[in-house]
DNA sequence: AGACAATTAGACACATTAAGTCCATATGTC
DNA sequence: GACATATGGACTTAATGTGTCTAATTGTCT
């Protein structure tokens, strides 16, 4: 929908507050009369939006995940492709707390939805490395649904961390070399 | 003052327009009362915001005319800083249009003044460059006011080039060369 | 041409928000 | 305790946004 892709960064750049449904139709390149015939409201425009946005990401994550390399090539892939999809633009915004909240009010189940998936996808990709022998989840004795929530509880951390140093993708690609590192099959030495 | 550095890039941020007191009031870490008590009006509060760029924008084109380096080199530095100090920002907003048109409705008098004296300090460079022999004016038979005028339109006319590849900084930096070129003193070949 | 659907400008009633003013009350500072 | 400065909050008025509706426009199909 040209619309809500005319929408988001509208509403990133103004926060949804700010942004009127005059911004939007202008933005879209249609009139407010015919904005009106597709949502019903402001909020429907956003909620429309989001669900697009995660819709989209995760497809996108999808195809990250069943790509080329080894787990942990795939799992960082699919990581950074979710936040260049969901979080960045957000985190790129002034009234990213704003967008945040507003987000959580009206489209908490898409997000949740979403989120859930992508701890599902994890799960799965780590169960088949691990049956197949490519990691190795007894040195850390944890099952892959556990270890995928740790990795997403990792990205939601570091997401908070602004203002820091280190960016978002330094952090990101960090966590994924302990990952790495803890999950490799290994002997301990000696 | 700190509530002028605090406003200023609540404008950029959201425009003439979509910038409130409360939001400005917010940025200075004050009261909106307390906004009131220094500013009568948000009219008020820009007017002083530009006059507060282009004085201390001046002052910093001042120290970069009189550095070191060849005129070329200075005027470079001066041109430069004119930009980032008051091209950049305002081209960095989406309401560039909108801050342009307001600054001229509400500020047009301290822009002129400020655009008359840099063409008088540019004159004044390429005068005195002329006179130590340093540049040769002859070649393309003008005065150093009219050659400063040239510069000032031609930075206006990069500033208006938005969306074409090449940026701000490298289109200046080749009209620089032009300029160069074209007054070192040099003989016709032949 | 004339029927058709899609889009629009514009006006509208209503609700919300912002501007600008005021004051009683803090919060220091001398 | 007097003085200056800053503040939350209330208030009026003006401006802006929302959501709805209609008459007019536009382009398309036949």
């Amino acid at each position: 929908m040209q619309i809500l892709d005319a929408a988001l960064p509208v509403f990133v750049r103004y926060g949804f507050r700010k942004t009127t449904m005059a911004d939007i139709a202008r933005a879209a390149g249609i009139s407010r009369a015919s904005l009106y015939l597709s949502f019903s409201s402001k909020e429907d425009v956003f909620r429309a939006g989001s669900a697009r946005a995660h819709r989209q990401t995760m497809v996108e994550v999808e195809v990250a995940l069943k790509g080329q390399g080894s787990v942990f090539d795939r799992i960082e892939a699919a990581v950074t492709t979710f936040q260049r999809g969901l979080i960045v633009p957000l985190g790129a915004s002034a009234d990213a707390r704003e967008l945040f909240e507003i987000n959580m009010a009206l489209a908490a189940d898409i997000t949740l939805e979403t989120r859930q998936r992508f701890l599902d996808l994890l799960s799965l990709a780590l169960r088949e490395a691990a049956d197949k022998g490519d990691i190795n989840l007894d040195t850390v004795d944890t099952e892959p649904a556990d270890l995928a929530g740790i990795i997403l509880a990792a990205m939601s951390g570091i997401k908070e961390m602004r203002g820091a140093e280190p960016d978002l993708g330094d952090n990101t690609r960090l966590f994924m070399r302990l990952l790495r590192a803890a999950v490799t099959p290994h002997t301990i030495a000696g």
